[in-house]
DNA sequence: ATGAAAGCGCTAACAT
DNA sequence: ATGTTAGCGCTTTCAT
């Protein structure tokens, strides 16, 4: 592979001519810049990247932590976030973490390794919190989707408090009085979100909150297929069941159906997310859309401007989110809607 | 950040020794690898990987070329790779490349600017087809999933004509005579692949191919639900439809549910994949299982073979599948069985 | 067992 | 407008 030198000395100028007729061609002459640029395609000389980023000290990497990469509501964060990356430059540096502390202090360490500039974190958790705890200033992270408050990074988020009272709202509209919950895993503090604006709507409808037809979840198909059995296994049935994300929701139709149930005659489901699949499903679900390639977009927006120190306070957006209904909930079974 | 400069001037030794610490620890004694150790502790120092990187000339990622990161096979797979190539000390670069040639050979410019030591390509396509043709040797790269013939790299596939035949022999012991076809994209040899499998089983048993129920689809649940309709509106119906991924099915199935069909009593469905939504469509879905880790691993262990030159002929791998019978398929209407 | 020193390929002052 | 030069932080001969 030819270098820097050869190409010079093909052009007969120097090294730095050449850098500069990639860097800043307007700071060198038309005449010489076309012999430097036939002699780079002469040669086929590529700049060696590594040799540019470790003398610039910049590697235009971002590290994504991502719980797991088999989780379509996250590969359209990710598409989001690839596109906004791309457009500055910058490249993405997928990490599978399973939500494992230990496995996301190894791929912050790539920052700290000058590999990468700064990270993305999906989860609720400050990966840097293991290191030193920074100094008062921001940390090169952001913290997107699921959130923990801290004013050394930027967060995005949804309103999942309201979203989630959103949803309990239109069920109770319904004439739903009796509507089970089926969470995501309760170390998440979006879980603990979604069920206080549940918990919300139904204070503000004076309905006691039941606490036997909450039911645990781990965001997984089989959770909610699960849940839903445990559930029908109880007497006093709900007759709509809200579900923390929309392959609980896909999986706890499955386990309804199977026992006979239709849906939404017999009980309602409705998910949260708005996953492709909802829309085929049968019948079609009752979800909460998010804008899921715009929270990518944030990121990495927000990300660049922290690396760039165009930031200085660390921001929580709001993202906006959308009620869909669609056939999974009805009216509650003897009411006449 | 500390350098090794300042680890080594508080240990009171060379760069060298503090470098052979690190990268040969048996060859320094232990009394200096002791005092090294601490002032690497003291320093906190990290080695600055890029210029690690920059001076071995050893990135140790990969880049990976995905069409699209929101399908869930894929993700599988990348799974896989990404457990393998952390044992084996390498990083995963993502690049979504939505089945572009041209973000493909943007990609493999990190390669020939040292900014990654390979590819691993899950498309059909030689990304280095654009540049200089390999003059004789191997091409860093290896090809998974859906693969071109070249002597130029390793590809690691299934034998999609048998597994396709196999699943169209199963549809025809349960007496289906007319079977239906969503294929894939045209474009992929995949879907050949597929498509011929399907003609063969159906030669065997004296059944002429008819033309008119070949459907065209992209692998999306929206181009499954769209042929179905398709299908519905043509006289004379498939008693049996088979598609060529899981996504199609299930999108197929809701059209078909729609219009009033009972599956399989009316209708039989099968898929290919067996994506973990087709245990909880309803009804679960007929479908082939592959082996997605498993490519991920091999695709990964190859390619760090040829990196290290231990492989001088590019293999052709074949993976083993599964027909996995659901629910989705039944005796075809008429037949007891 | 350890140190001195020469670069890897490039960028960025500083000179001219 | 172009060239000279000094490194970036590290690895790796080659000496000692």
């Amino acid at each position: 592979m030819a270098t820097i030198r050869e190409v010079a000395d093909i052009a007969g100028v120097s090294v730095a001519t050449v850098s500069r007729t990639l860097q800043q061609p307007e700071r060198v002459s038309p005449k010489t810049r076309a012999r430097v640029t036939s002699a780079i395609e002469q040669t086929g000389y590529k700049p060696n990247l590594m040799a540019v980023k470790f003398r610039s000290g910049k590697t235009h990497s971002l590290v994504v932590l991502v719980p797991t990469i088999a989780n379509l509501f996250f590969a359209r964060v990710i598409n989001g976030m690839q596109e906004a990356a791309a457009e500055r430059g910058y490249s993405l540096l997928l990490g599978n973490t399973q939500g494992n502390p230990d496995l996301e202090a190894d791929y912050v360490k790539m920052v700290q390794t000058s590999q990468a500039d700064g990270v993305i974190q999906l989860r609720a958790h400050n990966p840097f919190s293991a290191m030193q705890s920074s100094s008062g200033g921001l940390l090169p992270m952001v913290n997107v989707c699921e959130v923990v408050d801290s004013a050394s990074f930027p967060t995005v988020t949804l309103d999942n408090h309201n979203a989630a009272k959103s949803m309990t709202e239109h069920l109770l509209e319904l004439g739903h009085t009796r509507i089970g919950l089926i969470k995501g895993p309760n170390s998440s503090p979006l879980t603990q979100e979604r069920l206080r604006g549940y918990q919300h709507a139904l204070a503000n409808a004076d309905i006691p909150f039941d606490e036997s037809i909450l039911f645990d979840g781990d965001f997984t198909l089989r959770s909610g297929f699960d849940a839903a059995r445990r559930m029908l296994e109880q007497p006093n049935r709900p007759t709509a069941l809200f579900c923390e994300n929309d392959e609980t929701a896909i999986g706890a139709m499955q386990a309804l159906k199977q026992a006979g149930l239709k849906i939404p005659e017999d009980i309602s489901v409705a998910g949260f997310d708005d996953i492709a699949f909802s829309g085929y499903a049968d019948p079609p679900l009752t979800t909460i859309a998010q804008p899921a390639e715009e929270f990518g977009h944030t990121a990495v927006s927000l990300l660049v401007d922290v690396l760039n120190g165009k930031i200085k306070k660390a921001p929580r957006v709001i993202m906006p989110h959308e009620l869909i209904v669609r056939n999974s909930t009805g009216p509650a079974p003897g009411t006449n809607a």
